[in-house]
DNA sequence: CTCTCCCT
């Protein structure tokens, strides 16, 4: 294990001691450094003989198999040994490791399997958290939970942060940890903004900008677009413009042939183009770019709680991918960065990268709290909290799928959790399990969570999947993506010690396994409407009208993109209806109907939103009748009721009080509030209400007056009246702003001569601000001080007034005037 | 009728 640093020059070389003396003392540190700073290598070397190590273990995540493979292995070349001695390494269904290992390098996800086995990681003395800028789901819950470990169980624990770019002072912060800064070894970029582009011409204006920018300089361009379409299109530019060009897209459903060949420096001597996707940010790294074009969008799935789906979406980067996308041309010399975003666009970049906690499916991470005895995830100490939408929304379907009970975890529950996969595919193989369908379970289990092996131009059907997945292993034929897939199925058959079965597959019984993964992706055919099904969690779905699977009566659904309107199927099986008996609930529903303003009673027989036989009930139960109609409230109230010009003004009447008086405790009465909890106020007036027009006549004004209580009431007339009295008798309307700014009181300037200073509201508190209005009504003058427009503005304005409405009364002493309603002759 | 990336 002898390891000669002299012989190494690197930049992170330089802040290891700095690290060692931090570590002595701290239990936890952050190391910021540049990619290229020699940092996942060197540091876990150069901490192995530590005296507060002793004889405990390093381990070191990263966020990729890969990185983790190749990292281990570049270590244990440092050191002259093989892989699995002082250095091994630990990913899904592979592990590397041996009696000797004293540093193991891991991919995210294990950690939280080890903490399991292991809460308090006794032989563990280090944990280094590789590349954690990039913000991963894993990497949130791997910190939150060795966090709570190091604090409850193991305060001898060390954790060692080490990220790129990242919001430093909050980290820091939060974790209550110094901050270690190291040189990167990159070399310069020079950056040039362009215009902004249109989402929809990104492949040709990136296609110009590659343009220009190779006749301008020398070496190889990388491109970023947001996906396959607009690489394809920018490609097909390209191939027309610069034919002496070696033109390459690159993207994760591509070949892996392909992705090499545009990595790899090619042989012909043609200069090269790479088209890339965000993979070559972070995942892949082609050598030798010198140009850089950034069209300044990416790609993201966004999981919606509501619908439990996801959606892909285009956005614009943050500053840090940008700063990442930039960094790639200056690896082995000088590059240039030609962004196609204005510098105003590009000050108004988000700062970081969304964390993927923020948008993500938490439904394995609330099942993992679960097992630990946490039932709401928001109780551990979070970088960034997890959502509270998608934490309930994963508590439904983890009830959904009886892995968890009144939010306690079941026996169910703990055999999923077992399990090294997704709680829903956990779910099914645990069902196939039990129905003798394991052998297929476990090839659909591989499928589903790798990439398509197929491409588009195969249609939807899964079945075709997995029958050519067993053709590929009976022929032991060749294809490196078939190959992907055989390896994980076969983890899963070593996991439930089955043998491997390639025969033709029975279409139903894949279908019944879906839908016991994604029981509310179940989808039943539209009449009518061709290729259309109604998903039983509500959702419309479309399928190509070519497809195999679009006259299907029922379908199971596997993927899914949620759009907007409608979502678009993927992958799907045929289902038999008859498999889905024991799905089949009896319901009283009652709803209202937003077309015709109704409320409607069924019992029906139901499969979530899919409606098997409806008959109708006349007399519905009196509670759920009221719940029906507060839901519909509750949706769309702000168009269902009458929220008039008095309404509007009593809600800001009190919003405006509660802004200036919060030692009041005044209620929140904003329309969103009102509507969220309309059961507290409505339910008494709702009892004869049968449709639309019943809920428009309800006077809210009266209904809310009394929701408030008598004192507050009281205390609202006083201190925010609806109307102030002026000089010439009117009772004039005070506009009051939900945002608490001053109240409008708008009022022809004849009417208060006389009136010395502007009126104040809220115990003399608030003045308002006084629209003076022409006898026209047109305002003349806005004001804040009324005696200062009498003393200096109001002779200018008389003047003007006079020469506009000469039959009117101008008085040179307004003060002192009688204060008039209409047209007052002059004397 | 536009499919990013990654992980147990």
């Amino acid at each position: 294990m002898a390891f000669d640093f002299a012989s190494i020059d690197l930049p992170v070389k330089d802040i290891i001691p700095e690290v060692k003396n931090h570590l002595e003392n701290e239990q936890t540190l952050i190391i910021k450094a540049p990619p290229g700073a020699g940092k996942s290598t060197l540091l876990p070397l150069a901490l192995l003989e530590q005296s507060w190590l002793g004889n405990k273990k390093i381990l070191m995540l990263e966020p990729r198999r890969l990185a983790a493979k190749s990292i281990a292995a570049r270590m244990a070349d440092l050191l002259g040994e093989e892989v699995g001695q002082t250095v091994g390494y630990r990913i899904r269904f592979e592990t590397k490791v041996s009696s000797e290992t004293k540093i193991e390098v891991l991919t995210e996800g294990i950690l939280t399997r080890m903490l399991h086995n292991d809460n308090a990681l006794e032989n563990i003395g280090l944990i280094i958290f590789d590349e954690f800028h990039e913000r991963s789901l894993n990497a949130d819950v791997a910190l939150a939970l060795s966090r709570e470990s190091q604090q409850v169980l193991r305060p001898d624990l060390k954790l060692l942060i080490m990220s790129a770019t990242l919001d430093m002072k909050h980290l820091s912060t939060m974790l209550n940890a110094k901050v270690v800064e190291s040189e990167g070894r990159q070399y310069p970029v020079a950056i040039h903004h362009l215009e902004d582009t249109d989402p929809y011409l990104i492949p040709e204006l990136t296609a110009n900008a590659i343009i220009r920018a190779v006749k301008k300089h020398e070496g190889d361009v990388l491109a970023f677009l947001p996906g396959q379409g607009e690489i394809m299109r920018c490609e097909g530019i390209l191939r027309n413009e610069l034919p002496d060009f070696k033109i390459h897209p690159l993207f994760g459903q591509l070949p892996q042939g392909k992705q090499r060949a545009a990595i790899l420096p090619n042989r012909e001597g043609k200069r090269k183009v790479v088209l890339s996707t965000s993979i070559a940010e972070t995942s892949l790294t082609i050598e030798g770019i010198k140009i850089v074009v950034d069209s300044g969008f990416g790609r993201h799935s966004e999981f919606d709680p509501q619908s439990a789906l996801t959606r892909l979406k285009t956005h614009r980067i943050s500053r840090d991918s940008a700063d990442q996308r930039a960094g790639r041309a200056g690896r082995l010399s000088e590059g240039v960065c030609y962004r196609l975003w204005n510098p105003v666009t590009n000050s108004r970049l988000d700062e970081h990268r969304m964390p993927e906690i923020e948008q993500a499916d938490l439904a394995s991470l609330v099942l993992d709290m679960a097992e630990w005895g946490i039932r709401n995830p928001e109780d551990l100490t979070w970088l960034t909290p997890p959502p509270k939408g998608s934490v309930s929304q994963a508590k439904e379907l983890l009830h959904s799928l009886d892995a968890l009970e009144h939010g306690n975890i079941t026996e169910h529950g703990k055999e999923l959790h077992q399990l090294p996969t997704h709680p829903r595919i956990a779910h099914m193989l645990v069902y196939a399990e039990e129905n003798d369908l394991l052998a297929l379970a476990t090839d659909l289990a591989a499928l589903l969570e790798e990439r398509d092996p197929l491409g588009k131009e195969h249609g939807t059907d899964i079945n075709e999947r997995i029958e050519a997945l067993r053709r590929y292993r009976k022929e032991k034929g060749k294809g490196k993506r078939f190959a992907h897939i055989e390896k994980i199925a076969n983890s899963y058959r070593k996991l439930f010690k089955i043998e491997a079965e390639n025969n033709y597959v029975d279409a139903y019984e894949t279908g019944i396994l879906l839908a016991h993964a994604y029981p509310e992706r179940i989808a039943c055919a539209r009449p009518g409407n061709n290729a259309q099904f109604q998903l039983s969690n509500g959702k419309i779905a479309f399928i190509g009208h070519k497809d195999d699977l679009a006259h299907e009566p029922w379908l199971a659904v596997a993927s899914i993109d949620a759009r907007d309107e409608m979502g678009k199927i993927f992958l799907a099986s045929p289902l038999d209806p008859k498999d889905l008996a024991p799905m089949v609930k009896q319901k009283e529903v009652i709803t209202w109907d937003y077309r015709d303003g109704e409320l409607i009673a069924s019992n029906d027989l139901r499969i979530g939103n899919i409606v098997l036989k409806s008959t109708p009930i006349h007399h519905p139960d009196e509670s759920l009748r009221q719940q029906a109609i507060c839901d519909a409230i509750k949706k769309d109230g702000e168009r269902l009721l009458d929220f008039n010009k008095d309404v509007q003004q009593w809600q800001s009447r009190i919003l405006s009080l509660r802004h200036w008086n919060p030692e009041q405790h005044w209620p929140d009465v904003s329309t969103a509030s009102l509507l969220v909890d309309c059961e507290k106020w409505i339910s008494p007036y709702i009892n004869k209400v049968k449709n639309a027009d019943d809920l428009k006549k309800l006077n809210l004004l009266e209904i809310l007056q009394h929701s408030l209580d008598w004192e507050f009431q009281e205390k609202l007339e006083k201190l925010a009246p609806s109307k102030i009295k002026v000089p010439s008798g009117s009772n004039i309307k005070i506009q009051y702003d939900e945002k608490g700014n001053p109240p409008i009181l708008a009022v022809r300037l004849q009417e208060v001569f006389g009136l010395e200073a502007t009126p104040m509201i809220n115990n003399g508190k608030n003045g308002v601000l006084m629209h003076l209005l022409s006898p026209g009504f047109k305002v003349v003058q806005i004001t804040a001080d009324l005696r200062s427009f009498w003393e200096n503005t109001y002779f200018e304005v008389k003047k003007e007034m006079k020469r506009r409405y000469p039959k009117h009364s101008w008085p040179d002493d307004p003060t002192d005037a009688e204060a008039v309603r209409g047209v007052k002759r002059k004397k």
